[in-house]
DNA sequence: CAAATAGTGTCTGTAAGACATTATTCG
DNA sequence: CGAATAATGTCTTACAGACACTATTTG
């Protein structure tokens, strides 16, 4: 963009001093997913979804587990800070990420007005990094459904319990979803009702496997989460995770058939038939996407 | 969210004041549809797809045209700053809105580091307002389709024509996208090569047109721009004003049958044979969406 | 009646859902 | 061989795409 010459002479004397600003986080959602222990060798484990979270060293919140995040400088791009941020904290390099919301309510930062904008990202390596995996644990109830004139109300309790096997550390959350409609006006509201993370961590949790359920249906970004290598019936596994659904073989087969390509290697060895690897083709979006 | 004593004592010494923040305003992507003109009297007239734009009173950029927004005051919920900006500068009331994306590039705006929140808000009315509506009229072109090994590289040339019929203003925007896979890689850039409009604000308008084109297949979001009763035909143009592809009548009808309910109102004298008004259907969502 | 839009019917092909069946590997 | 998973086959139903056809209104 080119500045008028009489934007130039403007800039000169501008100062943004007089405003009051809020201050402005990035916050990532990192997930992953892993097997699950098997409880019997003969049996194939399961999978698990799991997102990454760090116990916070300072206050407020201290010791609470929170999300990675760090405040904006202004020196950098919004993406630039969650790179830096990600590698600083995380010590992850190889992610897909993508922006998911911009979260500003008055309260949701004691200290002071501050604005988050939130990222997903998706990993797929175990690299050795700095925070906790938390098996993330999702329970949904319907606690009203009631059609009214030209619409509904629907109200529901969201469960997430995040589990870190390793510290035995459970963390109990309770998010309520309303969703309102009369004739064209619609109104969602998400409240946390409990929480054992700090700020609205939860939330940002909660969003961010809403999006990546949703994704499902019309990206390929779910690769995102699995290795180079992968059998089919992992892939279903993972949907499965994700969706919080059980799928059909024979069909998910068929749906999947052009987003993959077959490898020449076999995962063997492990107490039945093995199962032939394929690998992501990422040829598929070409007709779909862009 | 409970406070700990320790946060108490810690929050009554915290000052925010030694960190350099940025400023964060809120911007409104308004759209509306509107009929064409049609060119003879017996012919249907067509639909068209308009945004508001209003002409800016300060510097920098002053007498471009912007789209409304403001900036965010620390008192104010970011819905709410939104509201009030609508209210104050454009005299909307009622309209469908959700976030689109935080835009936050370093030079987007001449003045200082500013984050902006943008908003895409859907009317039906033809309330009297302050702004102007300008007509939207996208043209795309692919200038670069590669495969290559295990991923592709696509560029495409996006031509993004508003144009005021009363006052004879046509602003000419130009957008290159690339998107480029490479395994798991992906890397997608939205870059403004030439825009008529203030600020990165022509940005802002294509990916609220693209997330209105999406939102199409999965919700009834279209109906927030429609009036209370319409036609199907009349609801089928606003598809394709969007969607920028012509439909199937027989295969239209089907596919949103669902979605509306008929009235007992016709709309007549038109010329040729009069069409019966249908109204949304708002307990459609109910199976589907929550 | 002509012109234009409104609205219906039907054939085809594709894909999803459900479920049955066969194949392979390991102990 | 038995247990478990891997992989394929098939029947049914739903729906999208294409296109032909009928109906209605107005000048």
């Amino acid at each position: 963009m080119e500045i008028s010459n009489q934007d130039a002479d403007f800039l000169k004397f501008y100062s943004d001093k007089e405003y009051e600003k809020p201050s402005v986080t990035i916050d990532a959602v990192i997930f992953r997913i892993v097997n699950k222990e098997a409880d019997n060798y003969r049996r194939l484990p399961e999978k698990q979804l799991q997102v990454l979270l760090i116990k916070r060293q300072n206050l407020p919140f201290l010791n609470l587990y929170a999300l990675p995040g760090t405040f904006l400088n202004l020196q950098n791009e919004l993406s630039q800070t969650l790179k830096l941020c990600v590698n600083d904290k995380v010590g992850l390099k190889d992610y897909y990420f993508e922006q998911l919301f911009t979260f500003g309510e008055k309260s949701r930062d004691p200290r002071t007005r501050v604005l988050s904008v939130s990222y997903m990202l998706l990993t797929n390596g175990n690299d050795n990094i700095n925070g906790e995996w938390f098996d993330i644990d999702i329970k949904d109830k319907i606690t009203l459904s009631q059609e009214k004139k030209y619409g509904f109300l629907r109200k529901k309790q969201v469960n997430l319990i995040l589990t870190n096997q390793n510290q035995n550390i459970k963390l109990q959350n309770l998010i309520n979803v309303s969703f309102e409609k009369v004739n064209l006006e619609e109104k969602k509201v998400t409240e946390i009702q409990k929480t054992d993370l700090a700020f609205d961590h939860i939330k940002m949790i909660y969003y961010a496997t809403e999006r990546l359920k949703n994704k499902l249906e019309y990206t390929d970004i779910i690769f995102n989460l699995l290795p180079q290598n992968f059998s089919l019936t992992e892939l279903k596994q993972s949907y499965e995770v994700i969706l919080r659904e059980k799928l059909l073989d024979a069909n998910f087969r068929r749906k999947i058939a052009k987003m993959v390509s077959p490898t020449d290697n076999f995962l063997t060895g492990k107490g039945f038939r093995s199962s032939r690897l394929y690998e992501h083709n990422p040829l598929w979006t070409f007709s779909n996407l862009v």
